[in-house]
DNA sequence: GTTAGTCACGAAAACGTTGTAGTGTTAATA
DNA sequence: TATTAACACTACAACGTTTTCGTGACTAAC
């Protein structure tokens, strides 16, 4: 087993001090240039590498950004891992990651643990039952303690940093429009509650669109879902409100649903009462994942980039983990979606 | 901004010696129970929290574990993921995140990036291109230089360390036995290149079915795709091959799938094909994820216990690194796959 | 009254680096 | 010849901990 060498083991081995090895790692014109090529040949052929635990300590900071969501098996927020993790090997960064599971107390512990100084700063999209509970003084805490902390798709207001969001309402509203474009004017909307700022934000673009058509709003047209993680439990509630409001709502020819799971659980329900997609209902959802893509039909989506997410993120992290000038003003980057047109509409 | 307190602005702060703190931090019987109260009110008022990066310094040994996975925006790793997390999380243990993005040169750069003493071990499926090259040299130098490692799911004989693995061999020939129990006797396989160990195994395990039932193997009833991550270029070959197979084999009745996107790709062919599943084909593949789940049907499914696979490997890790002794022998852990069986067959 | 033993605490080294402040030698300048 | 400057290198402190080894002060035993 070869250990790892280190500077001083360098210095013994070469007769000189660890100041001269350090240096001429360094390339410091302080040292000679025959010192330092024999320095350097000399690390290289025990392959040397820096101490990163040891640079962290004298410097005070680490090159890790923690990453903290709710759930990895996710299509959306692997997404934004992958975007973070791109921009961080770029820049030379590590990233941590944790998984709150869409809880507050995981959510807190895991961030106190991180904050113990592996860290420079944070991507948090906060838990749903952190958004719930409207409890952030974790995050507060940490901005206090000086670590950028930046916050996406799940955005709370109250909190003062850089933020990466999504236009949801101005793309739920294109997509509603989208409907009203292929004549389908009686669309019911599969949402979350309002706590979720996502949900909130993707009714109101649908409230919004209804409105500039001049189609009254018909609140039985809305079936919002408390959006726990047991989705085994909800699902079968959801499939059969929907079930009945199909049924007492004939008129109905288009769903837009919030997330792909709910565009599936629709078009379970669709089928069953053996109805069309797209000429009886058609159906548009959001993020753009693998079911979308391989139902039957394929889907017709709204892209949210989550890889782009992440690397704006990221930057934006990164940026504000490098620049001297602690006090400047907060960034909000939006990160425009698209609609990808496939069958189902 | 409130920075994070040292032991050291404690000690001065109470008028006591920087080792007085730290022992009646750590409840020492050195130090009078009087002292000890005091001094750990104090830490609880001023909100102490060590610093990591000096105890792993003075200890040389981090609390990290590292994991390197081909991709994060893929069902099974995360699921793999999730679980280590889970585990790491329950131990004390922090995970930090790598894609190799099925590419060997990051893969390896990555791995150096991470073995700059910031963690205590690694977790790793190598990428495609690795197993491609055979060249696993970084993984080899990182296990002499005393970091255990464990390997998952694509795993490589030639490298000693701990493993966990799936059944895969075995629960292929199920899944083929279940549909031969179906009364299917003319099963396509749907799978990847050898050089992926888990695509030949599961081909090894419908062989050894065939063989069982007395069938004899017909090899244009395999299918070997070149698993390049180009999927938009893959997929569409993949799904015309299929589908003349389809045409000049109308006696095929099942296909079995060594993964959910093939198994996407094979249901649109089918489907083109105006076939119905299960009744003219019956469909079975592994990765029990959200396609299968919200298929048309819904699909029967291998599932492979992601986060199980993901918990016993930081187990495994995690035991690695606090034995005292080094010379352990390996372990090889196999966690049992399922049949999930839904509509699709 | 000396010796030994306990108690409560402090000093200092160590982990691997870097950077500042020397230090000695040689060369150039006045 | 005396001063200064450049050069090439070394010593040491510091980052925040823990831990080993003191070290006084007091108590108990002989």
């Amino acid at each position: 087993m070869k250990k790892k060498i280190t500077i001083k083991q360098l210095a013994t081995e070469l007769g000189v001090s660890v100041s001269t090895v350090s240096k001429s790692l360094n390339n410091s014109t302080e040292i000679s240039q025959e010192t330092r090529e024999k320095v350097q040949a000399f690390a290289k052929f025990y392959n040397y590498r820096p101490n990163n635990i040891a640079l962290s300590l004298k410097n005070k900071k680490t090159k890790t950004i923690g990453v903290i969501i709710p759930e990895v098996v996710h299509h959306f927020f692997a997404m934004v891992v992958r975007g973070v993790e791109q921009v961080a090997v770029k820049r030379g960064y590590n990233v941590l990651i944790s998984l709150s599971n869409e809880s507050f107390e995981k959510e807190v512990i895991n961030m106190e643990t991180f904050a113990d100084s592996l860290i420079g700063g944070f991507i948090i999209s906060p838990s749903k039952e952190t958004l719930k509970k409207q409890d952030y003084h974790h995050i507060h805490q940490t901005i206090e303690e000086g670590m950028p902390v930046v916050l996406f798709d799940r955005t709370v207001p109250e909190i003062n940093c850089d933020k990466v969001i999504v236009n949801d309402s101005q793309v739920a509203q294109l997509a509603t429009q989208h409907l009203l474009d292929k004549n389908k004017k009686n669309i019911l909307l599969l949402t979350t509650e309002d706590y979720i700022s996502v949900g909130r934000l993707r009714t109101q673009g649908y409230i919004k669109a209804l409105k500039l058509a001049g189609i009254p709003l018909e609140n039985r047209l809305i079936i919002k879902t408390e959006d726990s993680k047991r989705s085994d439990i909800i699902l079968p509630a959801l499939e059969s409100e929907l079930k009945t409001a199909l049924k007492e709502n004939p008129e109905i020819d288009a769903i837009l649903a919030v997330n792909e799971i709910y565009a599936a659980a629709a078009m379970r329900v669709i089928r069953e009462l053996e109805l069309n997609i797209p000429e009886d209902i058609a159906l548009i959802c959001f993020t753009d994942g693998v079911i979308s893509k391989y139902a039957t039909p394929p889907l017709t989506t709204v892209n949210q980039h989550g890889t782009q997410i992440g690397i704006e993120a990221a930057n934006l992290l990164i940026d504000r983990l490098e620049q001297k000038d602690i006090s400047e003003p907060s960034i909000t980057k939006v990160v425009a979606c698209e609609i990808v047109e496939r069958f189902s509409t």
